[in-house]
RNA sequence: GCCAUGGUGGCGGAACGGUAUACGCGUUGGUCUCAAAAACCAAUGAGAGCAAUCUCUUGAGGGUUCAAAUCCCUCCCAUGGUACCA
């Protein structure tokens, strides 16, 4: 039995102090920036999806390491944001604290852990040297017109007192809008916020995405949150009127069939196209729509809903008189909150149609008889477009309105403005002052440090905590009175940049030095979840390049690669979580099998992206296998042997392009059967193991480093350590050496297994199954039709 | 509905055009022990057979190929994402 305990106490601080971790700025060697999103210390300890996401990250970094490269892999504290504020508010001890106690908890536990994060870069977001950069790239925004002080309809919080994003809101089970943070319910209101303008890089963040190396699933599912579409917006004159609707299509080729506009109940001109006979039903029915979710709204199977609104407007193109209606499933915040409704080519309209008696007049014409139908095909009833091609009348009629000032070509995406403001406390302030006559101003100096208040909580009146503090809200600037914003940025702020503070942590004169961003970036290799995709990667990404253009980053993507990990479940295979009581924490079961065998015992489970249920059994193994290890050691010669040299040459061939590509379960079972192979022998090649424990390292770096030190009869030092060394490589001319198994098919059909030398070609594989008596039953008096010989793999023979 | 991913022993998984079930867990038997645990050794996809051996098997059904878990088509199921986006 190895005391893992003992050898842990031994090396986990020593690591750190001699650097043996550290990240170089400028070397000779190859760069390799490995990133694992870093932790919110809200309160909680280190969990199990933790333990698996820096596992996977740290054995690669460590395998990366040892393969030449210069490596940063850094580690940082996410720890702004709900989470520790409402953990605070809970304990009733100001977050300042809980976060500080939070951090030293969870740093304790990942060096207990053995993770080779270069602590000299640790970083906090709620370190003022840390947030006064986050500050200062925020008011590169502002200066730049992409940050906007706006009235949104926004999600509310009444128990949050706060607003939320869109992507912060989720569904319970009865269907209502609940807050992501809690679960508290959520409605909508109209606010005046802080918003950061993502839409104008839409494009750009789906452009970029071929710069990168992210998996195609990834890249898909970004894409299709940006959701871009291309269209035509159109002016529709309103009959005995002066007013204009206009209204956004992806589909100009339909318009001959357009026979009814819809408005969202929140367009401002209703007021003015709304006739007094319809006014009453009207204002009921935007009263109604006022208390549903957009979710509600826009709900497939809901039935649809509308009021005619006693107007009527021309179609610009067929000059028809169309009425127009109001309906909830159609949003201001999307388009220009007006569409002309096509019932036979769009589901959507043809029931809104056949709701309200509205004519369906078929335009298209292709294979599919039935309407609506809302595939490509010929016009019919068209005019003079008859007969051409959706694609041709869409060219002509784009064409067409914007000679005649008509409408226009127009690409819209579904991504919004980023609500970037918070009534919360726990926050970075965001530097701005609002002046008495309106104008707004930037504070004069950075940080703007978050005051130190005792009373933190949301107050009631939906105004920021900070608010309450006078005496630093209100300021003087040359003799004009202002008021500071109270507002603060969300806890996505710190993490939109961290990656590259980590590149120059201790940097007092700019947020990092240009050089050796230029030296580091971008990221090569990120590890995160997958619940980031479209939030946290497409926020960081958004900054990035806006950093790159206005001159501040040397790359316009930060990250070259990213991988979406797995979750560790509960024993039951549900998400875990403390109201379902299903939690594992990681720290005592490293104190039954030791930090090497959970390590290696979540890596084990299986694919590095998929998600499994917990269960001891994968350490377990990896204890057994390390405590056969050790024993091993004790049996070491200084003599070659040649059955050792071959497993350990297939072990280092097998496991360097698994390491690679980061398939650690597999990783795992190479290592198990070189074990396996020699455990049983009396004598074992020194140098053999000692190449062994250079393939362990990575996975299992305390028993590795031990092991290695009491071989090589070191003190461990900074150069003699293992997790310096270089990864050993493997001898293709001792693996030629073995013999293989070749399998023999007649007529397809398997007839044996021959063993033989490796790379034997077809000539002298034939020679060989003729001396085997059952194998040339099959084929003696039989003609050979047909011969299939793949080296190494397979010698198939078709006979008559 | 759409998109993505997937469906392989009792279980986690391996193989991703070339011996299906590597490695591990579990189970069974054995060694050790007064006994148990631990540890170690052996067996272990299903069915037939005393046996050599044979037959079947990667969600279902077709197809391509000398050869298919792997490629193609149709369908079923599961997980995740997402939505009147005009």
């Amino acid at each position: 039995m190895y005391n893992f305990l003992e050898i842990e106490a031994k090396y986990k601080n020593k690591w750190h102090e001699k650097k043996v971790y550290e990240a170089v700025d400028f070397s000779d060697k190859p760069k390799k920036y490995i990133l694992a999103e870093f932790p919110y210390p809200s309160g909680a300890a280190l969990h199990m999806g933790h333990m698996m996401r820096f596992s996977i990250a740290d054995i690669y970094s460590r395998f990366k390491r040892m393969s030449g490269y210069n490596v940063l892999f850094p580690m940082g504290w996410d720890a702004f944001g709900l989470p520790a504020e409402n953990f605070a508010i809970k304990t009733g001890i100001h977050p300042s604290e809980t976060t500080k106690k939070s951090i030293d908890t969870m740093k304790n536990s990942l060096i207990h852990m053995g993770f080779g994060f270069d602590w000299e870069r640790e970083i906090s977001t709620i370190d003022p040297e840390y947030y006064k950069w986050t500050q200062w790239l925020f008011l590169k925004f502002y200066e730049n017109n992409l940050a906007e002080y706006k009235e949104m309809p926004l999600w509310w919080c009444e128990e949050l007192k706060t607003v939320l994003a869109e992507e912060e809101v989720l569904e319970d089970s009865n269907g209502n809008k609940i807050s992501e943070r809690g679960g508290h319910p959520v409605v909508r209101k109209n606010l005046k916020q802080w918003v950061l303008k993502m839409p104008t890089y839409a494009q750009k963040l789906i452009d970029g995405l071929s710069n990168t190396e992210f998996p195609e699933h990834i890249k898909n599912a970004q894409i299709n949150w940006i959701g871009r579409s291309e269209g035509s917006e159109i002016l529709f004159d309103v009959k005995d009127s002066h007013e204009k609707i206009k209204i956004f299509t992806t589909r100009i080729d339909t318009i001959f069939g357009a026979s009814f506009l819809v408005l969202s109940p929140e367009n401002p001109l209703l007021e003015k196209i709304v006739s007094p006979e319809q006014k009453d039903e009207v204002t009921k029915y935007q009263e109604k729509v006022k208390s549903k979710s957009e979710l509600e709204r826009t709900e497939l199977q809901k039935e649809k809903s509308g009021v005619f609104t006693g107007s009527f407007a021309t179609n610009p193109i067929s000059r028809k008189e169309v009425p127009i209606y109001i309906g909830d499933f159609v949003l201001m915040s999307y388009g220009t909150g007006a569409i002309m409704g096509v019932p036979a080519h769009d589901e959507r309209d043809f029931e809104f149609a056949n709701k309200y008696n509205l004519e369906i007049v078929q335009v298209i014409e292709n294979e599919i008889k039935d309407l609506p139908n809302k595939e490509y095909g010929k016009l019919i009833n068209s005019n003079e477009y008859n007969s051409l091609t959706s694609e041709e009348a869409r060219v002509k009629l784009n064409e067409l309105i914007e000679k005649n000032n008509l409408g226009n070509k127009k690409v819209n995406f579904k991504l919004r403005d980023w609500v970037f403001s918070r009534q919360r406390y726990w926050g970075e302030p965001i530097p701005l002052i609002h002046l008495e006559d309106g104008k707004i101003i930037e504070e004069s100096k950075l940080p703007l440090v978050l005051p130190d208040i005792p009373n933190y909580e949301p107050s009631s009146d939906a105004s920021a905590p900070l608010a309450k503090n006078s005496e630093w809200v209100n300021v003087e600037i040359n003799g004009q009175k202002g008021k500071r914003e109270t507002n603060t940025m969300p806890n996505w702020a710190g993490s939109s940049w961290y990656f590259l503070r980590y590149i120059d942590p201790k940097n007092k004169n700019e947020f990092a030095n240009q050089d050796k961003l230029k030296y580091w970036m971008p990221v090569d290799n990120y590890f995160g979840g997958s619940e980031h995709t479209t939030m946290h990667l497409l926020y960081s990404r958004f900054w990035n390049q806006f950093f790159y253009d206005i001159n501040l980053v040397p790359v316009s993507e930060p990250y070259h690669w990213r991988l979406n990990g797995g979750l560790v479940l509960g024993p039951d295979g549900k998400k875990m979580s403390k109201s379902l009581g299903n939690t594992v924490d990681p720290l005592p079961v490293a104190e039954k099998y030791g930090a090497d065998a959970i390590r290696m015992g979540i890596a084990f489970m299986g694919p590095v992206e998929d998600s499994f249920p917990w269960n001891e059994n994968g350490v377990r193994a990896c204890y057994k296998v390390l405590n056969t290890v050790w024993n091993l050691s004790e049996k070491l010669i200084d003599e070659k042997i040649i059955s050792q040299e071959v497993y350990i040459n297939n072990l280092i061939k097998n496991i360097s392009s698994m390491y690679e590509n980061i398939r650690l379960n597999t990783t795992i079972s190479e290592i198990m059967i070189f074990v396996n192979n020699i455990k049983n022998e009396d004598k074992i090649s020194k140098e053999v193991f000692v190449k062994f424990l250079k393939c362990l390292a990575p996975l299992a770096p305390f028993i590795a480093e031990e092991l290695y030190q009491k071989i090589n009869d070191t003190t461990f030092e900074k150069n003699t350590s293992i997790h310096i060394s270089e990864f050993p490589k493997y001898d293709e001319s001792i693996l030629n050496e073995i013999k293989i198994n070749l399998p023999i098919q007649i007529n397809g059909k398997l007839i044996a297994t021959i063993q033989i030398d490796k790379n034997l070609n077809q000539e002298e594989v034939l020679r060989e199954i003729y001396k085997i008596e059952k194998i040339k039953n099959f084929i003696i008096n039989k003609e050979i039709i047909k011969t299939i010989f793949v080296s190494n793999k397979i010698l198939s023979i078709l006979v008559k």
